[in-house]
DNA sequence: AATTAGCACTCGTAATATAAGAGTGCTAAC
DNA sequence: GTTAGCACTCTTATATTACGAGTGCTAATT
């Protein structure tokens, strides 16, 4: 166990550390205010530290650098909340003030103002659409053997795909075909649609339509749901700034990553709800070894529906970061619930 | 004007600083092939060349590399169309093989395999829907106060936008407005929408509809054109791949300039038809200073649609570029005649 | 027993010198 | 007009040195 002094001198080596990116040495360490002992005493409580796992050294004499355990025990048992500023809660509220009503436009807002706060990368996973219930199919034929599909849910999503028919049908059987779509299928989770299809539009078609299987697949490959939730991202190019990417080739990994969005999906969806924090290879993904991955859910009413985070350095502001996303998914859950709840 | 024999060296000079990155010296150029007289003759002509301002050296005693002016002459001049492989014809080709019937889609397709194929970014703006003519406009209620205007155009592009309405508005009233404007507006162009709206709408409105005024300004509004088109990118992170951009502060100003489309976007938009290319400054923009940009135009049947561009460094293989751009400008070009010429 | 002063030692960084190599410009010979 | 030859320049790499920040250890101090 850690002795109250060891936990000040880890407390203030890696706040130190994240404000100024250099390795923390014990002279400088003596001169802060919180701190009232010499240099050789703090030497050898680094010493220990260090034996422990919570620090290292860049080289045999340098200062000290938190080590990703020491990170983790920084985040677990030594961070205190940051208080906000005016300022920054000013400019989250400014973006929920204003009255939008699309669902993708505030999250993207919301993915804007986060990098700027912060300067590092932030990440939004919109809202899940999956369990969005289908308010309306229509379908508007374009010339005689294109028409485009277009479904609305209940949250004011849209979703549209243009398809192939065969000219046979006519438009009065088009209409029909709407009409039963609607008829069977609004209020469907859109994630059921194409089971729901199969099992009980089939029939119906197979009376009204002719044509009818062609039309079946058509509109079941029309209405079939895409592969995941888009993912928002503000400040893709802030890492570039941060003195712990200096290396190039570190930079080109990691952005490689950030561009080809798979893996980073991957870390970001399904979350339990509240704050996740990831620290270097807790991620698991090389690419990632050197940043950290803070994650907050927001949801309407008690539905979770996506994912707010933070790719910045493992030396990131955790205590700011955190504040932050609070804020803002507690706000974007309370818009989007004002918004969509209750219809 | 130039002789001959300085053209030659020009051109083989430019055409090893593209491959090499590497400033050229008399020796390995006297030892290529189509060069058969002595380093020191070609020192004299390159001499001669530099004092023209054809090529530059970095520093005193360094072999040459071309100046923009230098490689705006060989862009001018000296360019030999490049055969390009079967394997990138067929890459190129494959994007249309498959059935797509969105436009965006294989837009994005074609921005996607340009920077693969490149090893560059790729930039295609996309195709300007302002002249496509209104199809159709559906309203569908989201609840009692909200609802959603789907407008399709006649080459499938749809756009959506929720609005507010008086709760007072009944869902016949609804669908008599609906009617009144798929019955007015049908076959307008999205970019006279606003301006028929007020002038013939407004009067039908006044007489069918209770609160006449606060519906036209939310349906005004809601059928206001995007700013822009949208751009689409491929290969953002591959200049962090180029030893061009090895200092990490020209990189900066590089991504930072892509992330913030607005001056790409001018940079890009309502080209004349046919391939232009811009050399470093020719760019008039200073993270750009080291780039070209090579752009084509696409189309369907004689109506320009938008641009297809190429952003590389100042050494980037022109002409391998410009026959990409010309093969997937006219298969662009061709594949969206085909799907909404005739319709 | 805990703390601290003192000191030798390590290592990174920056400055300086040196050598090698690529390339040039010029002159004189071909 | 062309080219061989050569002195010169400048970059790059490598080694050398000096310096300073920081350490670990020991012995003295509290």
């Amino acid at each position: 166990m850690l002795t109250d002094r060891q936990l000040l001198i880890l407390q203030v080596i890696v706040d130190d550390f994240i404000r100024s990116a250099q390795p923390v040495g014990s002279r400088s360490l003596s001169k802060k205010e919180e701190i009232s002992f010499s240099p050789a005493t703090i030497r050898n409580e680094m010493a220990d530290l260090e034996e422990l796992g919570f620090i290292e050294k860049t080289h045999t004499s340098s200062g000290r650098i938190p080590s990703e355990k020491g990170y983790r025990y920084y985040v677990d048992h030594l961070l205190l909340p940051e208080q906000l500023g005016h300022s920054d809660v000013h400019k989250v509220k400014s973006v929920f003030a204003e009255r939008i009503y699309e669902l993708e436009k505030i999250v993207q807002r919301s993915a804007k103002i986060l990098s700027e706060l912060t300067n590092y990368t932030s990440i939004v996973l919109g809202p899940a659409v999956k369990d969005n219930k289908l308010k309306k199919i229509q379908i508007v034929p374009l010339n005689k053997e294109t028409a485009i599909a277009i479904i609305v849910t209940d949250t004011g999503h849209v979703e549209n795909k243009i398809f192939q028919f065969p000219a046979s049908l006519d438009s009065g059987e088009m209409e029909k075909l709407a009409n039963i779509l609607n008829d069977r299928l609004a209020g469907v989770p859109l994630v059921d649609l194409t089971n729901k299809i199969y099992k009980e539009v089939a029939v119906l078609l197979r009376l009204h339509i002719s044509n009818y299987d062609l039309m079946l697949h058509a509109i079941a490959d029309t209405l079939k749901m895409p592969g995941h939730e888009k993912l928002f991202f503000g400040g893709k190019t802030n890492m570039l700034s941060q003195p712990d990417f200096s290396d190039i080739n570190k930079l080109r990994g990691l952005m490689n990553m950030i561009e080809h969005e798979d893996s980073l999906y991957k870390l970001i969806r399904e979350k339990k709800s509240g704050i996740s924090i990831k620290i270097g290879r807790e991620n698991e993904n090389s690419a990632m070894e050197d940043c950290s991955l803070i994650t907050a859910t927001y949801s309407i009413g008690t539905e979770q529906l996506g994912t707010v985070a933070i790719l910045g350095p493992t030396r990131m502001e955790y205590s700011r970061v955190i504040s932050l996303l609070q804020l803002i998914s507690t706000d974007l859950s309370r818009v989007l619930t004002d918004l969509y709840q209750n219809k």
